[in-house]
RNA sequence: CGAGAAGUGGCUCAACUUGGUAGAGCACUUGGUUUGGGACCAAGGGGUUGCAGGUUCAAAUCCUGUCUUCUCGACCA
C-alpha cells in the first residue's frame, strides 16, 4: 500500500485550499494534464461505484431501463428546440474534423442528451401502448465550463441522467417528483447530507424545461451547491421533435417528457459537508472502506488476530483494509484520519493481557477499548452511530447558516455579513430576483412549494408569492 | 472570459534579481535497528527546469507565444 499523508491547509482559514488539500491527499482524484478533465483514482472511484450501485437498484425499482446513446449530437439535431440550444450553445465542445477531413456538419459532444433521447424516442413511439418510456444511462457528458473544480465544476462530468416519455401530463409530473424522492432520500440516508427540496425559478431553471426541481445542499462554509434536478418538460421537447402517439381514443398527441441527474458532484458534496482538518471524513454507508485495521508491531500474534478480525468482518459485510507497511503506528493514525476509514481498529501486542482492541471513530476521533469478543457488534453499532451523528451535525450547523430577511435593508446586511441561506419572501418577480443578484451576488436557490408566504417581498416590498431561498452557490 | 499568482526529480521548494557543471528536505529502493500519534542509521536510484520559438559562445535564469494549476470576479449543474 502506498501512503500520501500531508498537511491540510486549515479549512477555517482558507476553505479553498482546504478542499484542494483534502482531495488530493485522501487520493481521490489526480489532475490531468486537461483542463476541468480530472482523473478519478481506485478510492475516489469506490465512492462513485457504491452510489452508483444504490441508486442504479433503485432507479430500476421503480421500472427504470439503462440505454447508452451516442456521445456526439450533430448540430442541427441541437438546434431543434430553441430554448435548450440558448442554453448550451455557449458551453459545448464541437467536433469538427474526422482525421483530416473537415465535417460537412459539426457534432457537438453531449451537454446532455434530452435530444439523442427525443431523436430516438420519435423512431420508437406510435401508440400509447408504448409509453411510458423510462430510459436513464450512466454516462460523462461535457460542458466547457470556464472555472473548475475537482468534483464541484468540471468540463468532462461523470454522471447519470434519466429520460422519460409519457402518455399523460399527470404521469409525467408524477414520474419528476417521484424521482427527486428518490435523490433525497438517498442523499439524507447514505451521504448524510441534510438538502433542501424545491422549485427552480423561471429564471434558474433548465433550458427547454416547464419546471426544474433542485436538491440544494449548503457546503461548510455556506455556499450552496446544486447536487440534483428533476425537470417536468410538459410536451416542449415533444413537439419541437414533432413526436406523437395515438391515445386511447384514436386521437394524436404530444408525449409529455420528464429528465432527472446527478453526477459525481455528489462526492465534492460529501468532502465539503463532512470532512475536517485531519482529511476526508465519509458517512458509513458510502465509504468504500469501513475499518482500518492497523496492527503495531509486527508480532505474529497481532498479525494472527489482525486477519482473524478483518475475517469476522467480512463475514458480516463490512469492507476493511490492513495497514501492513512498515511505517511507525503514528504514521498509521494520521494516514487513516486523511483517508476518512470511517472506524480504525489498534491492536498492538500489549492488547493481549486484558484482550482489548481501541477502536477510533473518525467523526469524533474519539477512542473506545472494546473486548476482542465485542468487537463486531461494537463496530456496527459505531458504523450507524457515526452515519446519524455526521447527519445531525449537518443539519445542525446547516440550519443554524439560514437566515430570514423581512425589509431589504436587512437582505443586503446578511448577505454582506453571514455566509449561508437566506429565506424570504418573494414576489415572483424575475426584476427583483435580478436585482438581488446584482447587488448582493446572491441567486435564488429554489422555491419551498409547502411553505406560504407571511409578508410581502423582501425586494420590492409588493405581495409576496412564494418563499424563497437566496444563497451564493459553486 | 477579465484580474492576480505559480509551473524546476513523485511532492514542497532553492538556484533566476546579476546567464557559466541544476541542489535540499520529504517520498522511493536495498540492508539494519525500530513500532501505542506523522521513527532512526547507512548505502542508492531518479530532473534535456510545463511546452514551442527567439536572443547569446553559453539559458532554469533574458524576451515572445502557448498550455496547465490555484485565487478572486463574470458565466454555468
Amino acid at each position: 500500500m502506498k501512503e500520501l499523508v500531508k498537511d491540510i491547509t486549515s479549512r477555517d482559514i482558507n476553505f479553498a485550499d482546504w478542499y484542494t488539500d483534502i482531495v488530493k491527499a485522501s487520493d481521490l482524484v489526480d489532475y490531468s494534464s486537461i483542463k476541468g478533465s480530472m482523473i478519478i483514482r481506485p478510492y475516489g472511484y469506490a465512492i462513485w461505484e457504491n452510489i452508483v450501485n444504490i441508486l442504479d437498484k433503485e432507479f430500476k425499482n421503480v421500472g427504470t431501463l439503462n440505454v447508452q446513446m451516442p456521445m456526439f449530437i450533430p448540430e442541427s439535431l441541437l438546434n431543434v428546440e430553441k430554448d435548450h440550444v440558448k442554453g448550451f450553445a455557449p458551453e459545448v465542445a464541437w467536433v469538427t474534423h474526422g482525421g483530416s477531413e473537415e465535417l460537412e456538419e459539426r457534432l457537438c459532444i453531449r451537454p446532455t442528451s434530452e435530444v439523442l433521447f427525443c431523436d430516438h424516442f420519435k423512431k420508437i413511439v406510435k401508440s400509447y401502448r408504448d409509453l411510458p418510456l423510462i430510459y436513464n444511462q450512466w454516462c460523462t457528458i461535457v460542458r466547457w465550463e470556464k472555472t473548475t473544480r475537482p468534483f464541484l465544476r468540471s468540463r468532462e462530468i461523470l454522471w447519470q441522467e434519466g429520460h422519460t416519455m409519457h402518455a399523460t401530463e399527470k404521469e409525467a409530473l408524477d414520474e419528476t417528483i417521484k424521482m427527486l424522492k428518490i435523490y433525497e432520500n438517498f442523499q439524507r440516508d447514505y451521504l448524510a447530507l441534510p438538502v433542501i427540496v424545491g422549485k427552480k425559478t423561471d429564471k434558474e431553471k433548465f433550458a427547454g424545461a416547464d419546471v426544474t426541481y433542485t436538491i440544494e445542499a449548503m457546503m461548510y462554509d455556506g455556499v450552496a451547491l446544486q447536487n440534483g434536478t428533476s425537470h417536468y418538460f410538459g410536451q416542449g421537447f415533444a413537439k419541437a421533435f414533432n413526436i406523437e402517439f395515438l391515445n386511447k381514443e384514436n386521437k394524436l398527441e404530444n408525449p409529455y417528457q420528464t429528465s432527472w441527474g446527478v453526477s459525481t458532484r455528489m462526492i465534492g458534496a460529501i468532502i465539503m459537508t463532512h470532512s475536517d482538518d485531519h482529511g476526508l471524513v465519509l458517512p458509513p454507508k458510502i465509504a468504500p472502506i469501513k475499518v482500518n485495521l492497523i496492527p503495531i508491531g509486527n508480532n505474529e500474534n497481532v498479525i494472527n488476530k489482525i486477519n482473524e478480525i478483518k475475517d469476522l468482518l467480512e463475514h458480516e459485510n463490512i469492507t476493511c483494509n490492513i495497514n501492513n507497511s512498515d511505517k511507525t503506528p503514528g504514521y498509521k493514525f494520521a494516514d487513516a484520519e486523511v483517508k476518512g476509514y470511517p472506524i480504525r481498529l489498534e491492536l498492538g501486542n500489549r492488547d493481549f493481557k486484558n484482550e482489548l482492541v481501541t477502536l477510533v471513530r473518525r467523526d469524533t476521533l474519539e477512542k473506545i477499548d472494546v473486548t476482542f469478543d465485542n468487537i463486531v457488534n461494537t463496530i456496527k453499532e459505531l458504523l450507524e452511530d457515526i452515519q446519524n451523528n455526521l447527519y445531525n451535525k449537518a443539519l445542525t450547523r446547516r440550519n443554524s447558516m439560514i437566515y430570514t430577511a423581512s425589509d431589504y435593508a436587512e437582505f443586503k446586511d446578511i448577505a454582506q455579513s453571514k455566509p449561508g441561506f437566506i429565506k424570504v419572501n418573494w414576489c415572483g418577480n424575475v426584476a427583483c430576483e435580478d436585482k438581488i443578484k446584482d447587488e448582493t451576488g446572491l441567486k435564488s436557490r429554489c422555491i419551498i412549494e409547502d411553505e406560504q408566504t407571511d409578508g410581502n417581498c423582501v425586494c420590492c416590498g409588493k405581495l409576496g408569492k412564494h418563499k424563497i431561498y437566496f444563497g451564493k452557490q459553486y
